[in-house]
DNA sequence: ACCTGGTAAGTTATCGGTAACGTACAGGCG
DNA sequence: CGCCTGTACGTTACCGATAACTTACCAGGT
């Protein structure tokens, strides 16, 4: 039992070589399955590393080896963000095929910490990175600085640096659910949505145009709010939007956050107010059950995490340096009725 | 720019002390403020390590110094549950003022996984885990297994190993909840949990048993459904439950998932069938917006992690072995009245 | 008997750092 | 002047595993 008193001199090779009286190399050899070793020395070798609970040291092994670490880090502004743990879910589901781990890096969504988290990552000798990028300048994430590292962006395309990433069909999204509100009859849609200088922001903010410009109405800026922040922040701007002399009768927001401000917002009207549509980006749970019907542009975050697993592994596999990747995941738009 | 031509030999301590003509024991001191080393010469190091870029190669320094390499193991089920994400996130707001990193593991509720996972976080040289255990036997967290690691567990004791833990007060928030539903007039109480081998399994039933028994109210093993899976399982039993000839007028689930699925059969029934209230354990994100009323036992995830990452930097900064320690959070219980 | 070839094992150097120790030199004190 | 202490730096031996090289051995062919 004691769980604390000895604390052993942690087995090493040499110890498991010496019991047997044979080298180490030839218990390296055993354990790695190399040839170069007679099946009756490999079998006595198994069974003594059996015997003692052996285990290897695996960072000395990478230490002499520096081959792969099978090691790989995610950076993430906010991991309790549902997008995020989904596709950390992902990454980790084809790393384990690979008998890889993922190592958690959390910027809060700024910049500073994001290049600080990379270069710690990094230290500890990551084989490779997926980042979902904070800002979107990503020269940090480029070539020397990193050790030649092979890395996947996702959720935004590289911008001042050639790497693979994985991508949602924001646009495309975001203009199938403005023109099914456009189809429903509403010509006033409001907007709620990030800032453009994220890929995101400025993605979904084009497809929300571009459908109302198809459909010949014109942008009313009085109609749109994009900010960075929370769903409290959004839920402000959404009270803003409906206060206005000459409301919306449809919402369209660009992220989950947003939709959960503006659904907030509607709770909170008078009874007898105008009902008010709403689309959003990014499918939310229970959005089945909630008071009123709602659209969602839905895709699987899951997905996208074991897509940029893939592109990182293969990237890792092969030595030539072809050329950047994009992987689009494509959105499907669902229709919540409102219970009863 | 080009990223992928010249993989440089990655400079090493020996080079940068090469270049000032020092010994590369003089480097490392100046690198680590160590004493024993001159001023002027501490900033001529420097100088030089930033010109270079150099940057130390933390395995290899963990590797000799055998010392902490500041890495935290995360064992959960599934990091899709928001309760784990969240517990990820406290965990590596506390980690982070301790210079460290969090490394996943995923078990998908397998034991056997969650043994090889805790192997190869042990292996990969991690200071301390703490786990989110899959089953009720701990034994391959114990003792000499872990190479004597400190390890944290989160929402369930230890079973038959001493170590910290940190839980939720199951007991104690599902009474409550009971209580409240009894007090609102409920006699007939359906609860769908999770199976008794697992601790907050029998720890909420028990809550629920208490409650029942303090307002004279007889268990009935008809209204009880204890099974381990998905909401989509929870939703079945829960339209079992209601479809008694007797149902009961009010369930109490035991967790995220059993309320998502008792709310999904709720919505399926017939307009003109009496309500059946519901509380459930743990909040739900958008609760105040469900087509009904919802009563949750409320408590801070992000609380929970933080708690067993401070647990565990205690742990490893005392060598003298303390008794294991426990920590609670408190639950809160909220009533979330439908909109409208 | 001799050479060849292949296999199985041992030896050595090395990876990038750190700990322990050695040494040279400075200053304080009786 | 001798002795001790402290500082600053150099030297060396590791840590645990592996790559590359070397040696030992055996079988088979001529």
């Amino acid at each position: 039992m004691s769980a604390h008193s000895e604390s052993e001199p942690a087995l090493t090779m040499r110890d498991v070589a010496a019991r047997l009286g044979v080298s180490p190399m030839t218990v390296s050899r055993a354990l790695r399955g190399q040839r170069g070793i007679g099946e009756a020395t490999r079998q006595r070798v198994l069974a003594e590393v059996a015997a003692l609970g052996y285990r290897p040291n695996k960072r000395a092994r990478e230490l002499r080896s520096g081959g792969p670490n099978e090691l790989i880090g995610l950076v993430v502004t906010n991991l309790a963000n549902p997008f995020y743990s989904q596709l950390a879910v992902g990454l980790e589901q084809i790393c384990v095929g690979y008998g890889a781990r993922v190592m958690l890096g959390s910027t809060g969504e700024d910049p500073a910490t994001e290049r600080e988290v990379v270069a710690d990552l990094v230290d500890r000798g990551v084989d490779g990175l997926v980042v979902a990028p904070a800002g979107h300048d990503h020269s940090h994430l480029g070539g020397t600085r990193l050790r030649d590292l092979p890395v996947v962006l996702a959720a935004s395309p590289p911008m001042g640096i050639d790497v693979d990433c994985v991508l949602v069909d924001d646009f495309g999204g975001t203009r199938e659910a403005c023109r099914r509100l456009v189809a429903r009859g509403h010509r006033r849609i409001g907007f709620l949505g990030l800032p453009p200088s994220l890929w995101t922001g400025s993605e979904r903010f084009r497809g929300y145009a571009v459908a109302l410009e198809e459909a010949g109405i014109a942008l009313d800026e009085r109609y749109i709010s994009r900010h960075r922040g929370d769903s409290t922040l959004a839920e402000e701007a959404a009270r803003a939007v409906l206060a206005l002399p000459d409301p919306p009768t449809a919402l369209l927001t660009a992220n989950n956050r947003n939709t959960v401000g503006a659904l907030r917002a509607l709770r909170g009207r008078a009874q007898d107010a105008e009902p008010v549509a709403l689309a959003g980006f990014d499918d939310i749970e229970l959005a089945d059950m909630l008071h009123l019907p709602l659209t969602v542009v839905s895709y699987d975050p899951v997905e996208l995490g074991r897509a940029a697993a893939t592109l990182l592994f293969e990237r890792q596999a092969s030595t030539d340096p072809k050329p950047p990747r994009r992987v689009t995941i494509a959105t499907t738009l669902v229709d919540h009725p409102a219970p009863r």
